[in-house]
DNA sequence: AAGTGGTCTAGACCACAGA
DNA sequence: CTGTGGTCTAGACCACTTA
């Protein structure tokens, strides 16, 4: 973790805790700026830098000439299935219950498309790899992952196994950008069948993935594949219309 | 529109255009924020405030100790599916080429599955509504929609064949505060088949929804139903990573 | 060492909601 | 009218990257 983290943080970690604790309590507003300012020891501004964190978070809302209130729980279910808005990939989600099948990693000279998602060349190299992943030894998701070569130096099959995220921001010190993700419904294919276990008929829900890092590089261009019974996609949307 | 806009959002809009129009140059860096402050005659804090927002829309990404680059065109195609993360229904996105069709409007009791997403008592009449959607003429997705009676007064025929949403915050003055959505891939199911026409054994991509007011009350839980081959869902996730 | 962005201050004025 | 949150300033110091 951090050695120091800002005062801003600091104290929407504190309010954060309020809320959980009940000192703040949902529906009901909490103390206004210049309280807070002075309970803490700051100035107002870093007070308001506090809350608007907390605001896009969707753990408060502030109406203006009014006051700031707390939004008691949202009304979700956070279940097995993935979190909203994260690619920090499967095995943050899902730790130690995860393990990966290699079932294919070779090199490729890139496709029209592969060039057009991954901003690459057509005498730039790319690895494919595809996965099985499992969870507690049963298919979860099938994953067909495309890579620049240049950006993964030292991928190898003892990474595969674990986590390409680790991989990026621990080893090769490079951070996530972002991400676009398209979901689809579709048929299952042979490989789905084969692996996934899946019927002829069954529904399948893909996540087709372009990745890219903070300067803007794509690095990952995939597709996963669940059964339709074992995975839905989620996400949690907060309107940031109360700026 | 607005009468003024802060002078943060007006700085904003010009770095836009001048991204657009090529004056920022992908992957080159933008002036620093002490150049901007004094061409644009404000503070530097207020120039900060101008570019935390392009960063979170993706559009630059900023790197302590070096400067503020411009991020070339993000990889992703926007066709014409939803675009991300937006929860203005439908008609804002597909304009006049929508219409819609009617086919259940009644009134029921909670289900302790709704009183839970609506977070209603077992006494509080709920709309149940079915409408299915039409672009061009041809179906395009059956949405069930369940809201609570009480915040939906007048909510009648001439409203649902329009949209909701407008209904919501220009009629009745209310602003929405976020959605929480999960993405399944199921079979066809006998309403599917007969309205969006879709075979026995086609996918179908369900997107169910509980949307809330920004003081946290749910007004909304949803299916959205839509062919496999007809529309897929897209999420635009930019890492907050780089505050 | 120089220059960048990130944080923070102690005020000020404005816009808005509610009594 | 009072009190609230939203914006903005003119500086200061710190953390970091690059040379």
């Amino acid at each position: 973790m951090k050695i120091r983290a800002p005062k801003y943080e600091q104290i929407a970690e504190e309010i954060r805790k309020r809320i959980r604790d009940g000192i703040y309590q949902p529906k009901t507003a909490i103390p206004d700026q210049n309280t807070l300012a002075k309970e803490f020891g700051v100035s107002r501004m870093t007070i308001k830098k506090s809350l608007d964190g907390l605001s896009m978070a969707g753990l408060i809302y502030t109406r203006r000439g009014d006051g700031t209130y707390v939004l008691g729980d949202i009304p979700l279910k956070i279940d097995t299935n993935s979190p909203a808005q994260k690619h920090t990939g499967l095995t943050a989600e899902l730790g130690s219950r995860l393990s990966s099948q290699v079932i294919q990693f070779t090199t490729i000279m890139p496709t029209e498309e592969l060039m057009e998602h991954l901003k690459i060349n057509h005498d730039e190299p790319v690895l494919n790899i595809i996965r099985l992943r499992l969870v507690n030894k049963e298919p979860y998701v099938l994953e067909h992952t495309y890579m620049p070569k240049k950006l993964m130096p030292n991928l190898n099959n003892r990474v595969l196994k674990h986590s390409i995220y680790n991989y990026l921001e621990k080893d090769l010190n490079l951070k996530l950008g972002g991400a676009y993700r398209k979901i689809h419904a579709d048929f299952s294919n042979n490989l789905d069948i084969r692996y996934l276990g899946s019927q002829p008929n069954d529904p399948i829900l893909e996540v087709e993935q372009v990745a890219w890092l903070q300067n803007g590089i794509p690095f990952e261009y995939s597709f996963s594949r669940n059964k339709y019974d074992t995975r839905s996609y989620t996400v949690l949307d907060i309107n940031p219309a109360n700026a």
